[in-house]
DNA sequence: CTTGAACTACGAAAGTATTCGTATATATTT
DNA sequence: AAATATATACGAATACTTTCGTAGTTCAAG
């Protein structure tokens, strides 16, 4: 598994949101959040294909990028190295941090009980 | 807030376990993990003391190295910014990733589902 | 008080990630 | 087909982190 740096992990984001798009739009989007230069932006693009994070294929003059590795997969090994580096690779110490010194919004425990619902719907059934 | 390295953040670990040690026993758990010099791991640490994520007081030859970062407010910090990264700033999705690719016990999710009642209760009080 | 073991200080190299300038290529417009 | 706008390619600079060698210090034992 290749581990996304920061810089290609927004990428990342941007790609699995909207499925593919030319570097262009890649930098707008992130325009939005920080200043950051095209070529800088194409050049990490560039980098993520070599490594085989991302593939392309080329329309007009430009190309057009997508996400080869996959989102859930991805995000799962980053969750497990926090929770390795981090937790000392104790779900619930994350679990525990997360409930006990932060604050969850109303909307989100609610989605969290649906899901919760969901899971047990499953182990039951 | 100041956010410590990958690399501090192991020796953070170790001092919030330990309370204090000395660069030697620091180095000698970080040892049990992975391969890392002596002079490494000292300079990591007095990087730390100019940083302010550290404290030491003399004793003998040595110095006794102690944390000044809270360890629940930096684990806090750090949650935040994955879930702000790779999350999109949201908590919940976060949950369904951990839930949806690991197994967690009926036990957990009353576990977990009693946190959510105590804090509800914390809202609505 | 000299020797040796353990320790500190610090510069600099090595590794990794990010940034961007500049040259070149491609398509479109006039 | 020349000029313009938009892309790509790529080298190299910058920044950040980690690594360790070497020189010098401190303390204790002989």
């Amino acid at each position: 598994m290749i581990a996304p740096t920061p810089s290609e992990l927004e990428i990342l984001n941007i790609l699995w949101k909207s499925g593919e798009a030319t570097t262009q739009i890649v930098n707008d989007q992130l325009n939005l959040t920080r200043p950051v230069g095209y070529t800088t932006t194409l050049k990490t693009m560039q980098l993520m294909t070599e490594k085989g994070l991302l593939d392309r294929r080329k329309e007009g003059k430009s190309h057009v990028y997508f996400a080869l590795s996959d989102e859930s997969k991805t995000k799962s090994h980053l969750l497990d190295k926090i929770i390795q580096t981090t937790f000392g690779g104790s779900t619930s110490g994350l679990l525990m941090q997360l409930f006990g010194n932060k604050a969850v919004s109303q909307d989100e425990i609610v989605q969290i009980r649906a899901f919760l619902d969901g899971m047990e719907d499953k182990n039951h059934g």
